[in-house]
DNA sequence: ATATCTATTTATAACTG
DNA sequence: TCAGTTATAAATAGATA
């Protein structure tokens, strides 16, 4: 989606990474709103820089999405236990 | 992105938006994979569909990024006490 | 419901001031 | 660096099978 194309690999100079990342983050958190909104769907988006910076989204609350994430694990758990088994292995 | 323009609010009719939801999660998890890779950052992406199923993608894992961002959000209090406040109420 | 196709919109890589 | 532009790649809405 640009003048040229790329691949997809760690982008060495620091420099262009700061700059595709802060394009590309505001690129995936319009994608993840309108994905919520579309598909009447919870989303959950939390993102790290390579600096260590944290970024957020939710359509909820974060907090809400990890506590629902957690109740959805211990469903799979209760409803699969190989599954269980699995994960922790 | 599509033969046509379309506004973003919920699709209500519910075939149609489980086909837009198959497509753009799809679509959302490609581009989180691609911002890991490309800026060396940490992602975490939890979709729960309008039918409650539960759809994940961490570049690391999801409990890293939970773990993680934990700790962030006790760093931002220590940091900005006022943060805290304002969060809290 | 499921998959593939393609016209079109959208995202963005490279460029520019 | 840093915001804006534009040519092009990529995503996807609607169509079709």
């Amino acid at each position: 989606m640009g003048r040229g194309k790329i691949v997809i690999r760690r982008i060495d100079n620091s420099t262009s990474r700061q700059v595709t990342f802060s394009k590309r983050r505001n690129g995936i958190f319009k994608k993840a709103r309108e994905l919520a909104i579309l598909c009447d769907a919870e989303v959950g988006l939390v993102i790290f820089s390579s600096t260590g910076r944290l970024y957020e989204y939710a359509s909820t609350s974060i907090k809400s999405v990890i506590d629902r994430y957690g109740r959805a694990k211990e469903e799979e758990h209760v409803a699969d236990p190989n599954t269980e088994l699995k994960v922790r292995h």
